[in-house]
DNA sequence: TGCGTCAAGTTCCATATGGAACAAAACTGC
DNA sequence: GCAGTTTTGTTCCATATGGAACTTGACGCA
């Protein structure tokens, strides 16, 4: 065991009484055994709660959403998309989504078909379009919204008011750093 | 705008002073404009800058693991779950990686075949296996980990060591209460 | 005005993906 | 000890997915 990982690393250890009750084998019992070395000893401890925590949002929220209404992920995504803000184009929606272009291509024309949404040509660029959502679209989006709340909030539950504040300011801290990150890795070569 | 959404209200509207810079038109500037919307315009809050940061995460990164080693996302799961906790079975792998059973299974008889992990019949248990690396894959294990953390330590760029350790804190115990989240989502019906 | 480059969307196609049905071993309760 | 249920891993198959090439329009620049 001995070893301890990256920042933090008081708060890392399972001999941290802070963190799940003191010695290693409390810990172990507090969660499934992989989990508990995936969080407590981890390099990658943030991008391992990221995936984590994400994907117990996703898979309920992304499979709810499919059963009632027949709406699978990259088309959910681009509604959900138009939804907050009206008149975007499908570049928008790629970029703030990590979605390709195709998929999300893809998406648009199935959500046409569908009366979900209208699209008409860009008046300043005749390659884009303008994306809205039809009253279909809105009554979808706003019968989702609560469910996707409540589900973030589910997740949330163990989290005062004070501590969901500093979460929302540390992480909005780092996606507004975004624009400096490289988008590809390339260690010295 | 107007309408402020979801918990810690005040730290998500574009007027809050502390978020961003005051105005609402300030905000606008510091990031691409649907993620502006996506970050402080929306009712999802938490799970847009979980989904956010985690592509800023997965996307270059396994994209360069599997153009330097020939891994896909899966198989690399797989591998880096067995690095961490060596005799593991495929189920542990599952439910801490949320990739479904059929996705795991072909993953592992990818990694035997390509002799980057062993497996033996789990001794207590004749359905199930017990996984390892090769001395191949621990090196390739051994070569990852510094790319990954380094990307890592990209996105944490922004925040200081106080911070990182709030962040990690409060994240560890928003993942110990997974076990307590119902695993599907079916509002009031 | 014309030419080279870039950006928005679309289409093609080989591959990945995950639901569902399956086989076999392990518990459960009596 | 034995029918009924649960768990582990595999296989089948229809569909989703994303890289790459392509089309068309915008932009830069002389």
């Amino acid at each position: 065991m001995g070893k301890i990982w990256g920042t933090g690393a008081a708060a890392h250890g399972y001999a941290d009484p802070a963190m799940g009750g003191g010695l290693t084998d409390d810990a172990a019992r507090v969660v499934d055994d992989l989990v508990g070395v995936k969080l407590w000893g981890n390099p990658c401890w943030f991008s391992f709660r990221l995936n984590y925590l994400a994907l117990n949002f996703n898979i309920p929220v992304y499979s709810w959403i499919e059963k009632r209404h027949g709406l699978p992920r990259p088309e959910f995504v681009v509604l959900y998309s138009i939804g907050l803000k009206d008149g975007i184009a499908a570049r928008d929606i790629c970029s703030s989504s990590g979605f390709p272009r195709n998929t999300i291509s893809r998406a648009v024309q199935k959500l046409l078909d569908k009366g979900i949404i209208l699209r008409e040509v860009a008046p300043d660029d005749q390659r884009s379009f303008v994306l809205r959502l039809t009253e279909k679209g809105r009554e979808i989006f706003d019968e989702t919204l609560k469910p996707m709340v409540d589900r973030e909030n589910v997740l949330l539950a163990k989290l005062t008011q004070a501590e969901r504040l500093m979460l929302s300011e540390l992480l909005a801290k780092m996606v507004v750093d975004s624009k400096n990150w490289p988008n590809s890795i390339d260690p010295e070569e």
